[in-house]
DNA sequence: TATTTTGGTCTTTTT
DNA sequence: GACCAAAATA
């Protein structure tokens, strides 16, 4: 495995010569003097409190390449975290950008990456095998709902997902099971949250396996049991930066500190308005903790948008001051005063959803006519199912886009399966990944069998691969279960003889080929299954770039980022929370509406304190865009099967108007159409009627609002017909059963589909 | 054992 | 309506 990190202090001598300085160089003098004072105040703790577009990312980088070109550190004794894979690699980029391959040795990664590092190297001293393995959150609920099931926890009254959702919350705060005493939480499961979370902890060990949340855990423990390995890396790291800081939880807080206790060389760049992760347990709280746990820190404020134009950072200024908890910054303008004020927000009201998606591809083809590349566009919403309106109109318009965010590759099935018999040859003690394929393809190895390997497992406490390997010396199984069985044990012992001598790739497609899997999807005539053996392909062409499996699966688990996607032209739809840190010429912000932004649940459960986060979500959003923003809202919109109306949503009326253009359909709301006063007496008008300050749940419209809805077409079509489907696109009408079309898609293949799902092409 | 049928849930955001 | 899991049936 390629582990730069690994290289640690023996690599010094050959370490790659920095590029010395005498003078400061030229990238030190494009800073203004608040981003300089950031950049050079090296010794002690710093705290930057940097706005939206004040370059902050800028101040990092330059802060690390000054520190190496000042040669106060070598590279491997400075440490910089960020938040996500992404953002590692831009800082890697960008530092390189200044001082040359040094940029290599730095350790920089996500909190996750470098804690991974650290326990594969010192791990076994608290009795964590350095060849753990990673779960993902599909194993974890698989892992939690199996511990629950055996401790006859009724999984109707508490879904697995509530509890593991409790232990993720305690792991946030750096609790292990014997100290989460009476938090928040133990009480679910009937109380038996903390012995549940007990059960978890010791089958994760027993599988070497561990979670998300557990690599800062164990970390934490490992410090904190194992002085000496704290002080190595005390010592080692002698300047220690952090990126996205607001959006730390108490684990990785306590991390920081315990690494930063000695040399106090800790530099934090955050926004507390821009902290949209509390629900991961993230804690603003860490900006004000930082000046009371390091009372000599500077702190030193970036308040130059470099970014947005006045307007639009008027607009953002504006809503972010209705947040009452906040620390108070001003973002300025740094363009002078003879600068444009830019574009006003345009805000639009539209009658549905789709009218929404044509209106905001309408506007995407206008401004591409006029020269606007599409790459500089976005779309940002604030769930991820609001995205499918957006994609259908897009294709049917042939406007090129990509999705950040949606369902990952290594998350698909078949990409799972395929790394589950990868992961069974190097890691034979991994049950899950076992029991995920000992019957895929179909071997005739059925419940009852694998019932019975897992209680001869647990009744001698071996993993599953090892008790199968036993039960096929004793007739407890049926012959054939039994011969099935040893064939399959005998296949991967000769899968795992060869992987040394051959190449991740050609191994695991020999693997895919030998095991019956590929032939499984190509047998399959479901229309998914062809796309199920192009992503096969794919994962196997993937491999090449890897030299060994082991450096490959910990890639998989780590890097859950898919924005490493091809360097597609188009426009970007993807979640508010997915374009932090990211910028465009132009974003679009539909489904600006009561209930979806701010979102209900989200004020449900927190109240006040959520309706904040919603709002920094909005301040977020808005402060992405560089020239232009568009607001839309719809006053319908279909959830499930049903239409509700809905009223704009307040983060509206706290826009300045003056930053703002209106320009809405006519009789949205009111009866009679006539006159609307303006944008602002939408959500006045709509709440008013609903009775002032009085929350509701959305109304259904009523009976006679339906005519309205022109979606009486049953039957209207004829065979033959040709019609589009916003998930498989265009097909042949082949068969009519009433409202049931038999359709042969052109991409998609044959299916049967209710007419209203389809439109006349 | 494998396949079909039924019934429940679903839409917050992710390393 | 789609998707998943558990139950019913071949």
């Amino acid at each position: 495995m390629s582990d730069p990190f690994e290289l640690g202090d023996e690599v010094s001598a050959k370490a790659p010569e920095i590029t010395p300085v005498s003078a400061p160089p030229s990238w030190l003098e494009a800073l203004n003097p608040e981003q300089r004072a950031a950049v050079e105040a090296v010794d002690g703790p710093v705290l930057v409190l940097s706005g939206a577009g004040t370059g902050k990312t800028r101040v990092l980088t330059t802060r690390l390449a000054y520190i190496l070109a000042q040669r106060r550190a070598k590279p491997w004794q400075i440490l910089a975290v960020t938040f996500t894979n992404r953002a590692a690699r831009e800082m890697r980029e960008r530092v390189a950008a200044l001082v040359g391959p040094a940029a290599e040795a730095v350790w920089l990664g996500t909190f996750h990456a470098l804690c991974v590092r650290i326990l594969r190297r010192h791990g076994e001293l608290i009795g964590i095998k350095s060849n753990f393995t990673i779960l993902d959150a599909d194993d974890q609920l698989r892992l939690l709902k199996q511990i629950m099931e055996a401790n006859d926890v009724d999984s109707k009254k508490w879904p697995a997902q509530g509890l593991m959702a409790v232990i993720q919350r305690w792991k946030d705060r750096g609790l292990t099971p014997d100290r989460v005493g009476r938090e928040g939480g133990s009480d679910y499961a009937a109380g038996r949250a903390i012995p549940l979370y007990q059960a978890y902890q010791d089958r994760l060990r027993t599988l070497n396996a561990c979670d998300f949340g557990d690599l800062l855990l164990h970390c934490l423990t490992l410090f904190q049991k194992q002085p000496e390995v704290l002080t190595e890396y005390q010592t080692r790291f002698h300047y220690v930066m952090v990126d996205e800081y607001q959006d730390t939880n108490v684990a990785q807080y306590l991390w920081l500190r315990l690494l930063t206790q000695t040399r106090q060389n800790l530099c934090c760049v955050g926004d507390d308005d821009q902290s949209i992760y509390s629900w991961r347990g993230a804690e603003v709280g860490n900006i004000l903790r930082f000046e009371t746990d390091f009372p000599e820190a500077k702190v030193i404020r970036l308040e130059r948008n470099y970014r947005s134009t006045p307007t639009i950072l008027s607009a953002a200024s504006h809503l972010i001051a209705h947040n009452e908890d906040r620390l108070g910054k001003t973002l300025r303008t740094a363009h002078g005063k003879d600068s444009e004020s830019g574009a006003p927000v345009k805000l639009r009201g539209v009658w549905d959803g789709q009218e929404e998606a044509r209106w905001v591809v309408d506007e995407i083809e206008a401004l591409q006519t006029g020269g606007q590349k599409l790459t500089e566009i976005a779309i940002l919403v604030r769930a991820g199912f609001q995205m499918l309106e957006f994609e259908e109109r897009l294709i049917t318009t042939g406007v090129p886009y990509r999705v950040i965010g949606g369902p990952r590759f290594y998350e698909r099935m078949e990409i799972r399966d395929a790394i589950a018999y990868l992961r069974v040859i190097f890691q034979p003690d991994d049950d899950l990944a076992f029991e995920r394929i000992v019957n895929k393809p179909k071997r005739g190895l059925g419940q009852t069998t694998i019932q019975k390997i897992h209680l001869l497992a647990r009744a001698q406490s071996t993993s599953l691969m090892e008790a199968a390997m036993r039960m096929i010396e004793t007739d407890e199984l049926r012959p054939q279960a039994r011969n099935t069985i040893r064939e399959l044990i005998t296949d991967f012992a000769r899968w795992r003889s060869l992987a040394d001598a051959m190449a991740p790739a050609e191994l695991a497609a020999m693997i895919l080929e030998e095991s019956g899997y590929i032939e499984m999807w190509q047998r399959d005539k479901s229309p998914e299954a062809p796309g199920r053996l192009e992503n096969l392909r794919e994962f196997v062409t993937g491999l090449e770039e890897w030299d060994t499996i082991a450096g490959f699966l910990e890639h998989v688990s780590l890097v859950m980022d898919n924005d490493a996607q091809s360097t597609d032209e188009g426009i970007t739809l993807m979640t508010l929370h997915a374009a932090k840190g990211l910028e465009f010429d132009t974003v679009f912000l539909p489904g600006w509406e009561e209930d979806i932004f701010p979102n209900r649940r989200a004020l449900d459960e927190g109240g006040q304190k959520s309706l904040e986060e919603e709002r920094r979500l909005a301040y977020v959003g808005l402060t992405r865009a560089r020239r232009r923003v568009f607001v839309s809202f719809a006053a319908n919109r279909r959830v499930y099967n049903q239409w509700q109306s809905s009223i704009p949503s307040r983060f509206i009326s706290e826009l300045p108007k003056e930053a703002v253009e209106e320009e809405s359909d006519a009789g949205l709301y009111g009866q009679g159409g006539g006159g609307f006063g303006g944008w602002s007496g939408f959500a006045d008008g709509g709440v008013s009627r609903a009775g002032a300050g009085v929350r509701r749940a959305p109304r259904m419209i009523d009976g006679e609002s339906y005519t309205i809805l022109p979606r009486d077409t049953a039957s209207s079509y004829e065979l033959g017909d040709r019609v589009f489907h916003q998930k498989f696109g265009y097909g042949i009408i082949e068969d009519i059963d009433g409202t049931k079309l038999d359709i042969a898609f052109e991409k998609a293949g044959r299916k049967k589909v209710l007419d209203s799902f389809v439109q006349p092409a």
